[in-house]
DNA sequence: CTGAAAGCGCTAACAT
DNA sequence: ATGTTAGCGCTTTCAG
């Protein structure tokens, strides 16, 4: 290169002192390093990573740009980048034909390791990338847990969503409700709503579970998780006071924030009048007039837990014999909104 | 490579033989083709970009996961992918740091292009950045309008704020309102305010341009652009209607939602009792019960012209001597929020 | 139609 | 303490 020439050493003497290589005396550097800054030089990674280590990138195939995957994302990039990695995210925009294609893209750009939260991780298609990206030894780890985890070729990391759900109604219990309903957005259209249709489903488990009752208008319902409090609020307060559920139990933060500024509007008070227990609510987010109490899931700790999974594949450069299965914590972060009975 | 020992041929006749070369005979590349996929093999990007042409590669510079920047993402994604190209997205959380180093990776990787949100585009920070991508000879294209347009080292397409806000102050007058009410998110914490309180500003100029009168309590402020306009709502009602604006003008796509939501609510109707009229909604995005009309800012044409932009710079291969500075439209689309005085 | 050989820009082992 | 040399895995002339 003419950074050597011009600095008179040898090619791989620049090499090694824009490396800060101890080999090299302290006066070659400062001059090399002096010629590359003149020059603007700027070391090429494709050599670099073609020629010596590996290229120290993470894949992150992500579905969109939910912002419940935003804070995981700011985690891993911290995190990575502290180990020196820099992360490559990628959207599938929920289409798995997309998806793959990404994912062979990390493959063939040599991407060290993959975290993949997968648009369907139930999929045939899921199941035969897993076996691809197993089959090229890359070290990745799959964020949300996978139906058949006996199966899986991966690391996992991920929420037991029925179990968070329990912990909530175990909490509303404990408090004495019993007349408990339920918001979802249950009914937004298209692949956003398929988690909320979940959570509806699997709640109505636990009610049958834990012996509660659940009548058809307790299970309130909406199109749209950002605005949808309100329409639920309203839809409440039309209801005679003696119908009322003592909680209701809102599962989404953006819900649940909503459905409290929208009660409290209509001159319904929390919790005075009724109770709010929310769900996936970061404890940390502004949460309006009343701080609500919520079933908190740790998304800062998947993200951690999938980095440190991650790595600890990639260095030991051999595929685990066992895949960990990995349930992040949740657990009720008390605020204001739930009344004990 | 093993291929070429297993198929009995060069290793060069492989490499042509998989990306169809028409030298290579048919049933040799037949053949080749059918050992490639047997043994899994898959073509090494680095050394595919260090050896023949580029990357394909294009670095996109984001400042976080807000909804806004995903559609024209998406909209990148598919034209770039069209085109043979793979988005890199990289996000940079507001950290001007962050956002030199990973712009850095994107020309040391050899990214073939850059789009870059800036988190500041008047920053000393980010004039220095795009003189170095300038210096470097990487095409750039700049999302969002930067202050010191003739100093631009490259082309840049965005909104010009406050244009789009006088569209609808034109419509607002033109339909007979004069009462003009405000509604921004102003006061939310952090750079995520900062949009807000500009928009706010840039308002204020136009009252006076307009020679209308802005009483502080038509400046209808909240601290949150999700559930904000319940707050605003509730704060209309507890006022005289005589005192009401005919018109609040909501600054932005969820506000204004939550807004009509929240009236709606409180048996405030729109636009009999008072009209919105909002700005930044997407035309196809579910607008709750009243079709809103709003100010539309075509983000999916912004995405086009950058990419477009773009490419037309990496064609040509040398640096245009002059930058292009693309406003990209914005209009009214009329729903049933804004009623004719 | 296919093989041989040079080289992309760098790293790392070996030689001086 | 620095220079030499052989690759990394591919593309691309140029010969055969």
């Amino acid at each position: 290169m003419d950074v050597a020439r011009e600095a008179d050493v040898d090619y791989s003497t620049v090499s090694l002192a824009l490396r800060g290589n101890p080999r090299i005396r302290v006066s070659t550097r400062a001059k090399i390093e002096a010629v590359a800054k003149k020059m603007g030089y700027m070391p090429n990674q494709l050599a670099r990573s073609l020629s010596g280590g590996g290229t120290r990138v993470i894949g992150i195939m992500l579905t969109d740009m939910q912002r419940f995957l935003a804070d995981p994302l700011e985690e891993m990039q911290s995190l990575g980048e502290k180990a020196g990695y820099t992360l490559a995210p990628h959207f599938s925009w929920w289409n798995e034909d997309r998806e793959r294609n990404g994912l062979r893209k990390f493959c063939e750009s040599c991407a060290e390791g993959i975290v993949w939260a997968p648009a369907n991780g139930q999929s045939e298609k899921f199941v035969a990338m897993m076996k691809e990206l197993h089959h090229f030894h890359i070290p990745t780890v799959v964020l949300g847990l996978v139906t058949d985890r006996k199966n899986a070729f991966c690391h996992q990391v991920g929420v037991d969503m029925k179990k968070a759900l329990r912990v909530g109604f175990e909490y509303l219990l404990e408090k004495g409700h019993r007349r408990i309903a339920i918001a979802t957005a249950a009914e937004m259209a298209g692949m956003r709503g398929v988690l909320h249709r979940k959570r509806l489903e699997l709640a109505q488990e636990l009610f049958r579970e834990f012996g509660l009752s659940l009548s058809p208008e307790n299970i309130l319902n909406t199109t749209d998780n950002e605005h949808g409090g309100i329409d639920i609020a309203f839809s409440l307060v039309n209801r005679p006071r003696k119908n009322w559920p003592t909680v209701i139990y809102a599962f989404d933060d953006l819900l649940s924030r909503g459905l409290a500024k929208g009660l409290n509007a209509m001159q319904v008070f929390i919790p005075k009048d009724i109770s709010i227990l929310g769900y996936d609510v970061a404890p940390d987010e502004p949460m309006g007039p009343i701080p609500l109490t919520t079933v908190c899931i740790e998304t800062r700790i998947l993200a951690q837990w999938a980095i440190e999974a991650l790595f600890s594949e990639i260095k030991q450069k051999i595929a685990p014999d066992s895949y960990q299965y990995l349930e992040v914590p949740c657990r009720v972060v008390e605020g204001k909104s739930v009344a004990k009975l």
